[in-house]
DNA sequence: TAGTGGCGAGAACGGCGGTTCTCAAGGCGG
DNA sequence: CCGCCTTGAGAACCGCCGTTCTCGCCACTA
């Protein structure tokens, strides 16, 4: 198999155990075992474990990203846009075998172990509140900064309450509440 | 010393160990050694390390309702109450020491392992809902389980950011959307 | 003073898991 | 055919850590 694939191949199988399973109870060797990769490759790819963790993460970081992109662009009104991501949530937090925020779930787990990791949660949450709040300035709201800030405490919010507490109803919450922030701010 | 005080004793230098270091990287030896106990004490106090932090988690659940309960207590005004949790949380996210809620945190490392443990934080996150949902009524807004249930993902999503992002300014935010929350909903 | 029972200090055990090493198989140039 | 390098499969290494065990010490009793 080409590099590249394998490459990919890998991270895909990884990402899918850790999201699963938590990044504390699969090891490298079920890794191995699941990705069909002799440990020795592995290591040839990625030198350490949060290495592969990080790749996994930044691959769920353009996924989640571009699958939310792809959810508003399919909007036309600037103001209804805005609640995209919290129908992206909701319809999430449905499907079958989900169980929270992976970047939640990674930062718990090996926290300021691995400053990789912690860039790489950090990066995603701040990515999705310049979203929010690109979104908010295209809707005409008044004060765009603040009221993306809003947005993603909402948004945050929906996704620990779902993680936390299994509610799926969070994301309907988060979104009614970003209707009375919206209604506040334009 | 006296059997119960040890046991606080040792629930207070556990629980400090783990919100600082984090829960894996707390040993049992390293809390014998804070603790001044031996490891026998420890274990005939609690049979294992998951009880032991369920018992941590008990107490800053305890803790943190009673500070939530204090604060809102001295407030008279039934809307400015509702306020009162986000302004706490505004204090507390400035404390020099705070990064993050211990919930969050001991949810996202020990996970599905330990039963135990996803019991205790769902407690303490239903009783801030139930905190949060009362308040509401109080303050005599229409539906205020479903305003509760918005406030709550403000909170948790406050959290959440200043867990995450380091986001100090996170309660503001969120207070600003509660109050644009309750105008909605009075 | 001999017996007994709890206690503290620390060693030891057992398993786990990230990482590295061994070794045989096989391609490839000469 | 012969060295040489790479590869795959899996064993081995090494440190960590939750948990248990050993053993000497002291208090108490008669």
């Amino acid at each position: 198999m080409i590099p590249d694939d394998l490459r990919v191949h890998v991270v895909e199988v990884a990402d899918d155990l850790f999201y699963t399973h938590g990044v504390h109870p699969v090891t490298m060797h079920r890794i191995r075992d699941a990705a069909g990769v002799p440990l020795k490759r592995l290591y040839q790819m990625f030198p350490s474990k949060d290495l592969l963790l990080a790749a996994c993460l930044d691959r769920r970081d353009q996924i989640a990203r571009s699958a939310i992109g792809q959810r508003v662009g399919s909007i036309e009104d600037p103001v209804a846009k805005l609640l995209g991501p919290f129908d992206f949530l909701n319809d999430w937090f449905r499907q079958p075998g989900f169980h929270g925020c992976v970047f939640a779930g990674a930062f718990g787990e090996v926290g300021a172990a691995a400053p990789i990791v912690v860039t790489a949660v950090q990066t995603h949450k701040l990515a999705l509140r310049a979203l929010l709040t690109e979104l908010a300035e295209a809707a005409g709201v008044r004060d765009s900064v603040a009221v993306g800030a809003q947005l993603a405490v909402l948004f945050d919010g929906a996704m620990a309450l779902a993680t936390f507490s299994g509610d799926a109803d969070a994301a309907l919450h988060a979104r009614k509440a970003a209707q009375a922030v919206l209604a506040a701010g334009l």
